[in-house]
DNA sequence: GCATTATTTTAATCGGCATTAAAATTTATT
DNA sequence: AATAAATTTTAATGCCGATTAAAATAATGC
């Protein structure tokens, strides 16, 4: 995501309001978080934020999009790496929570979708199923060069996604777990993907 | 959970209150749901339910309590069977997600914490850690007892309840996945729990 | 320095939604 | 049937927070 040089200006302080946002939403709540909170983040006023977003309905779908950009670039340079299936799941995970945790900041993982106007539901929608059958045909390609032992690619998906988008939750940025996390959660999370496994 | 038998009516009717709500905060987001939405899935007028709750603020917290009570009453019911470590959890993930996505109704996940109020926060917030500690205990034991291999506890118990979770966010209630569900998921999420595994 | 453009603020407006009080209706008790 | 208690509705009220328009300030190009 080499960004435009044009623009630039703008752009950034868009960027600052969509992470100052995210921020809040994450730990303030979404229905806790007015406009005013946000910009007093960035030491500006409520109506300042106008010049960046239409309104807040849009703010929230732009932190969506955020969102998803992370994720997409995260796997794309994972599957770029070209190693097996396992691998590439092992370190996309890698990558993905290093831009979450790391200096990406914080990235809203909310309960709004519904609430966006329906062009932009959609297209959050849209992006997220992509993501997920992206995660899934890496899945099935490691099922097939032997790496990932056979397993439902859509619950595993489910499931290991899950607990990355939970990762929010419970981490608030402090920098030992963050580098923990960065280091041992990937080989959790896929542990239950290695193909020979003991017989339980 | 034998429910006290005086009060039942009032406690019937709240009880399905709460189940409306979270249903709606499922559907439609926290933001999204207005009392009237609420009410509206109950026949009622968004006036009524303020015979049940004091306001909005006690309703999400009576939602939080009861998607608590869901999984404690599944824990314990778990740790009673008297298993090893890891049959523990994953009978554990049975009976939660049974409770989930059965006959208990819509639990609400939520990310509205940070808007209760101070006492009513600090509660959730026990029981959550309560919960989680306790779940981090059976994890200690099965390692103990050899059903489990050597891991974090503590990442892996945010790792497991995360993709639990997570299920309300992608499963809306069909029987079809539903019955999936609670067959197959419980052992995707133990999967990487196994005690003897081969090396990676 | 001047004019134009970009950015932020001040000061209102505006509507939706939670909340309340009192009235109405339904249910229970004897 | 009569009275009391429980439940729901009608009809306001009030407030908070999103949104807007116009003014003010800051930055930029010439």
């Amino acid at each position: 995501m080499a960004e435009n040089p044009v623009d630039t200006r703008f752009e950034l302080q868009r960027d600052r309001v969509l992470k100052a946002a995210a921020h809040c939403f994450n730990e303030k709540g979404f229905s806790g978080t007015s406009l005013k909170d946000v910009a007093a983040l960035l030491g500006l006023t409520d109506a300042a934020l106008y010049y960046y977003v239409k309104n807040k309905e849009e703010l929230v779908y732009l932190c969506y999009l955020r969102a998803a950009d992370v994720g997409r670039e995260a796997m794309q340079q994972a599957v770029n790496e070209e190693l097996n299936g396992f691998a590439t799941i092992k370190r996309y995970l890698e990558l993905h929570i290093g831009l979450m945790v790391g200096d990406h900041g914080p990235v809203a993982i909310l309960s709004e979708i519904p609430s966006l106007k329906p062009r932009h539901r959609e297209e959050v929608l849209r992006l997220s199923r992509q993501h997920s059958r992206r995660f899934e045909e890496i899945l099935e390609r490691g099922i097939a060069d032997g790496s990932i032992c056979d397993c439902d690619v859509r619950m595993t998906g489910n499931a290991i996604m899950g607990s990355l988008n939970w990762i929010p939750k419970w981490f608030h940025g402090d920098a030992k777990t963050a580098a923990r996390l960065q280091r041992e959660f990937p080989d959790i999370l896929c542990r239950g993907l290695v193909a020979e496994r003991a017989e339980q």
